[in-house]
DNA sequence: AAGCGGTTCTCACTGAGTGAGAACAGTTTG
DNA sequence: CAAACTGTTCTCACTCAGTGAGAACCGCTT
């Protein structure tokens, strides 16, 4: 005769990270009362939980009063996928010094391109992409080239889905896409141009290891300078030859 | 009659957090026997909660069967203290362009700095410093900085304790090293060499946001270029001054 | 074939988690 | 200045979710 409209799998550890959930896509801070309504969880049980977490370092409480997330969850973090990232990332520095260019890496984290390293000046365009940020897959070079590593049955299911069109100039049609995706099998590269934002260009390389593509590396500038997209080429080719090798060599971690 | 000789603070969410926390320190993957043990947690419950984890994208298990940090850890920490990173980030590039000397931003931790962001290339000296580390306050540049910063009792009670030396010319005399800070309170800036690393000199400024120090701005370069300590300075002053201009404007971050 | 280190799963028992609700605090409103 | 909000903190009796010993299982090494 109740009402158990509550949410089903409501484990207690569920529940704890439904709380750490509530911050996702919420930039910043929340109050107790928002994570509560965030995180479908009742008020007295989310008080308790934030507080928990917060005893922790999971969770840090804001002079205003408001949860934010806490830096051991940020230090934790930073284990994760630590051997592609810190292998890599002197070379997409060294990429930067030489082009001045937005340099990006994304790894595929299920229909999206999530953006793990990024190397960025003041005095640069304006960014669509984050570190930690996640991006669709058919409008950008680095998505593409991700897309363009998964077997057919994924491209052909991702393709089906409705696709958003940042830009007027996105490409949504999944037959063109099919082609284009096609296209970077064929030639090793992608290029998109307007596709996430208007004078926005990007080109993008797959980095592969163990026969695997792990990640895509991409250069990001302004449409009009489409020209030099040639020039690029070596250059990033050269990076990735770098990060394949430095991925291939013996691991750095010592001990565990 | 029983022997509850087992761990104290024995909430679910805790245990979860501990078997999170068995990843600190240990870098890269661990079997679910190796977590329990960490955790020090019985085998059943371990497997449970790493279970719940990864189910959430937590943990995430590697082809060797071993379990690693997950992305999705990694994205919650991006939020933690994004804005003094995404504020400070396009400076401490600039700061790399005009110098090409490793540049650090730290924030202080308990008794430990801890590194939210750095700089660097292929081309450099062997790391002590990584992103997501921390080292102890009174043998690096950054962490006499954000020692500096806190009240006297807090110094105090710092020095008092055993103070590790991870070169021999580190400096733990606590009647010296007060000296030092006070020089520190004086000049506005620090410069230590070979206290963390032989061969390594680092030179930081405090970073001043409301009238306190959130944060210490580094570089680090080769000891026997000291001379060129006077050469950073304008630089790093030039830094520090748009950092801190930076922090003052309006949040960049919209809704919630 | 016996031993080892690891994983996965079951199940009866019980204490840790639950959440409605009350008290409290701060701020906006007419 | 009282009333209406919005949010936080805390209590407590009930009960259901979590527990962990232990057994089965798996894939190696010797």
């Amino acid at each position: 005769m109740g009402e158990p409209e509550q949410i089903r799998g409501a484990s207690v550890t569920s529940r704890a990270l439904s709380v750490l959930g509530a911050f996702e896509g919420s930039s910043g801070s929340l109050t107790v009362a928002r994570i509560a309504a965030r995180a479908k969880l009742p008020l007295s049980t989310t008080y308790r939980m934030v507080h928990e977490l917060e005893e922790w370092g999971g969770l840090r409480k804001g002079s205003d009063g408001k949860y934010q997330v806490g830096f051991r969850i940020w230090e934790l973090g930073q284990l994760a996928g630590r051997r592609l990232r810190d292998r890599a990332h002197p070379f997409l520095q060294d990429l930067f010094d030489l082009t001045h260019e937005n340099v990006h890496l994304a790894i595929r984290e299920g229909t999206q391109s999530l953006y793990v390293d990024k190397i960025y000046s003041s005095r640069k365009m304006p960014q669509v992409s984050r570190i930690g940020g996640r991006l669709p897959l058919h409008a950008t070079a680095v998505g593409r080239v991700l897309l363009a590593a998964q077997p057919d049955w994924f491209v052909d299911a991702y393709l089906q889905r409705e696709l958003e069109a940042p830009t007027p100039k996105t490409v949504t049609d999944p037959r063109i896409l099919t082609q284009l995706i096609a296209d970077v099998r064929r030639d090793g590269y992608s290029v998109t141009i307007e596709q996430m934002r208007m004078n926005a260009l990007s080109v993008s390389l797959p980095v592969v290891f163990n026969g695997q593509t792990v990640s895509a590396l991409g250069l990001v500038f302004e449409a009009h300078r489409y020209r030099e997209v040639q020039r690029f080429m070596p250059q990033l080719r050269g990076t990735v030859d770098r990060i394949e090798f430095a991925m291939a060599g013996r691991p750095l971690t010592i001990g565990e």
